[in-house]
DNA sequence: AGTATTCTCTACAGAAATAGTAAACATTGT
DNA sequence: ACAATGTTTACTATTTCTGTAGAGAATACT
């Protein structure tokens, strides 16, 4: 349960414009992802600064993916709402909390396989794979 | 960053307590395995209402393993002290809340892929086996 | 009995993270 | 000008997390 909403809300977002042709408003976002309107207009821009998406204002305006969605991984969007992927602070891959303790250390390297399995399936994973997901359940 | 301290601080008393010949006190515990007194005295009773150690009063009181370790697993102490191992609400596998849209539902594989993968690593890892990483770190 | 030792229970307080709302603002097309 | 669209920022309410404290209960020893 450790997932926040807002990194829920960017990816579903990521993967509705994925899976749309051409780009699609705010609203439409809203509508096909279920997020509150008012919390992606601070989720948006986050894309957007992150370089995933860009924006056009006025009429016709809207959002689209920068990259094509073989190109974004899971992984860089749940980076980007949630930092360190570890499951606990001594278990990072960059500057890790120390383990003064033996018990410590030794439980860091379990919280490091689980750490790894998730950076590998997140970082596996593109929109591409996720649209691909959506089209066949859509049958 | 999503196992919480006091099941962080519940794993390592339970890997103190495999590592020791015979019982520990709760002054123990906290010197071994760095966690606040005060606190460790909500989390053990966990453990113990779990059946996971018994405990005994009064002077050369102090806790043991109810059980070989073995027998015990990490992902049975997490889930104790953690509830739910999904990432997200609607990936867990009892009781999912429900996906309307469907890149919810795209999504959800894929948490369920990394709920899976998680459960395997602290389902097959024992105490023993992490007092045996401590026994070769510690030379 | 009395006393020291040890675990147990429960209430609480402060801090931090989370979630969502809202309103004013900036840009663009017609 | 004006309507449509994204942007920014401040805020509030709620929940969760973390640790502390103190009174209580059981046990062993004398």
């Amino acid at each position: 349960m450790w997932i926040s909403k807002r990194t829920d809300y960017g990816t579903r977002a990521v993967l509705a414009l994925a899976m749309a042709d051409g780009g699609l408003k705010l609203d439409e976002i809203a509508a096909r992802t279920g997020a509150p309107r008012s919390v992606l207009e601070q989720v948006m821009p986050t894309l957007r600064t992150a370089g995933i998406v860009r924006a056009e204002r006025g009429p016709h305006g809207g959002y689209r993916l920068n990259n094509a969605p073989e190109d974004i991984t899971l992984e860089r969007v749940v980076r980007l709402f949630q930092g360190q992927l570890a499951p606990i602070g001594y278990a990072t891959r960059r500057n890790p909390d120390p383990c003064p303790e033996i018990v410590r250390a030794s439980l860091r390297e379990v919280w490091a396989e689980v750490r790894d399995a998730t950076i590998e399936i997140l970082g596996r994973t593109t929109f591409a794979d996720l649209a691909a997901l959506a089209s066949r359940s859509r049958g």
